[in-house]
DNA sequence: CAGATAATATAAGTTTTTCTTATTGTGGAG
DNA sequence: CTCCACAATAAGAAAAACTTATATTATCTG
């Protein structure tokens, strides 16, 4: 039954008729809503559940039960077929397209940066935008699965072939605390500052966070691991309320849009560590799209970013790199 | 063949089958490859054809060529199985461990309101706290799969036992445009100013964005689907750009932080739409803890986020709802 | 430019899957 | 306990997906 010898244990029929059910809170009543019998959704679902070696239903209650496992069918399978539907019309209208769909993996800490001209940009020459915001390190593989286009991040996958790559901005991380906060002179001053106040950190999912734990090692430094957030705003919104300090960057600064009255950046004390965010896409598929994309991208930083930054601490001119890295 | 009657034009495997051909250039190889002969793969590329009423393939040339229409089908259908795989594993680990740590998912639309005092909330109580920022769709998995241990998000997942829910709060979805616009009345309207600004999106991958597709396909309007982001500071900051009106929330126009001279808030017409918001956690692994944060939240929501936005939009007063649903 | 080659489309028959009818077993309401 | 609606199972019917066989077409070769 369903999805034929492959990998997969469902296809997108058998995943409708189990969300009837799910809908319905019964198989009877799923039949009766897709025209089917009452057997033929047991037996579709029986059919799942082998597959997939999982139990989706507790048959032992009366409004049938969904299992831990059946939610979370559920959930995956209303996304999968909500995608599946757009399709088709997406199709039909190919006709007069130029790119029909362009899918943009963002870092977070460009988001506000770049997400609105980023949209305005590409739907100038296309015909659909999608822009995903997250972390890196899930974005990388979902365009190498395909499932994104063009990748903005903080890696620039150089293990990778066949990928076409266009530097944005090159950046120094820096220190960000509360202005009456001593400023740290060398590293090991950084211990003294934990120990009178919380270290913020970025968390091990983001390649940011892995970046500063790396920098830290390096420097024998053993910094408490007690709040951690996966987005520049989670770690600067801490420090804003004075209650501790962090190692960001100064875009990640910008991202978080939070006033910065009270608050200070310095550089990181010790050796410097930079970080540069690329623009990249699968090679020759796209045409001079990326490299058109990446210019727009510099300008847009150039005149509306990291003025702003610049302004705000002085010391940083020079140290942020728009293009060359 | 394939799919039943449905709407739907393809499943899983015929979608397979056509990205054998796409890979392997031609129909035989792609019959080889996946042990099929010529003519299957012929026959099920014929009848996506003649489902979704496109070409596919230029068979004029003989290493076959893609059409824009296949090209199109190429992405969103290897998105589409590359997703539809990772679910099965998934399924598979709903049984798994537990840490001394509390890690927290929390929606998009709420980081900006709660990440902060979450973070020295828990802190209070807890060694290690980590919190992650995302689509609640993921985090739901991840709580059940025992990789989250709270997740604050847009559904209360109703259907699993073994969870316990504390309301946080209950909102309208609305509409937020350039207050230039002139405010749609009734459904009708929104196809109307569709077609003089663009409607921005969120995207299938979030709850917020499924929620909203469901309902306007009850309403029968087929708006356009052009530009579409994964969180609210996207969708906002279009609107805020001038560049077109989105279907939102108030605590996703709060988590954007963006500021609102030029932009309106008006109640969707037409039937009403809320959400809520709900702290969710396996029962009786945290004691009191889901409880006392969830109380927390709604004091921190009630004085600092939701008079915020009922002096922004007067007519929002008494629509959202902390606490209650 | 004819003929060989390898690919695709179409036709007709076979196999496999999926659905239905019929029947048995079960949880929960009265 | 009894009834009732629902779910599981079995076996046959209907529908689908696949196969072999054959015709057609694009490209390459001599």
């Amino acid at each position: 039954m369903t999805a034929h010898a492959d990998g997969l244990p469902f296809d997108l029929w058998s995943l409708q008729v189990f969300l009837s059910a799910c809908d319905c809170g019964s198989m009877a009543a799923a039949g009766r809503q897709l025209q089917l019998t009452q057997p033929a959704v047991s037996q579709t679902i029986a059919d799942i559940e082998a597959k997939t070696g999982t139990i989706l239903f507790d048959r032992s209650v009366r409004p049938i039960g969904l299992t831990p496992a059946g939610g979370l069918l559920r959930q995956r399978a209303s996304a999968l077929l909500s995608e599946a539907r757009q399709i088709a019309p997406l199709l039909r209208e190919t006709e007069r397209n130029r790119f029909p769909l362009i899918r943009v993996g963002l870092v977070d800490s460009m988001s506000r940066a770049l997400s609105s001209v980023l949209g305005k940009k590409l739907g100038e020459s296309t015909e659909h935008v999608s822009i995903q915001s997250g972390l890196t390190a899930a974005h990388a593989s979902a365009l190498m699965t395909r499932r994104l286009d063009i990748l903005i991040g903080v890696d620039d996958l150089e293990d990778i072939d066949g990928l076409e790559r266009w530097p944005l901005l090159g950046e120094p991380y820096v220190l960000l605390a509360p202005d009456d906060f001593v400023q740290p002179r060398q590293p090991s001053d950084l211990m003294e500052l934990a120990r009178s106040c919380e270290f913020v950190r970025f968390s091990a999912r983001s390649l940011t966070g892995i970046e500063i734990d790396r920098h830290l090692r390096r420097l024998r430094l053993d910094l408490p691991r007690k709040l951690e957030y996966d987005t520049p705003y989670g770690v600067a919104a801490i420090v804003a309320a004075r209650q501790g300090f962090a190692i960001t960057t100064p875009m990640c600064i910008v991202e978080s849009a939070l006033p910065l009255v009270g608050l200070t950046c310095w550089p990181l004390p010790g050796p410097s560590l930079r970080r540069k965010l690329t623009l990249i896409a699968r090679k020759q598929e796209l045409g001079r799209l990326p490299c058109e994309v990446a210019a727009f991208c510099r300008e847009q930083l150039l005149i509306a970013t990291v003025p702003g930054i610049e302004a705000a601490f002085p010391w940083l001119k020079g140290e942020i790199s728009v293009g060359t890295q």
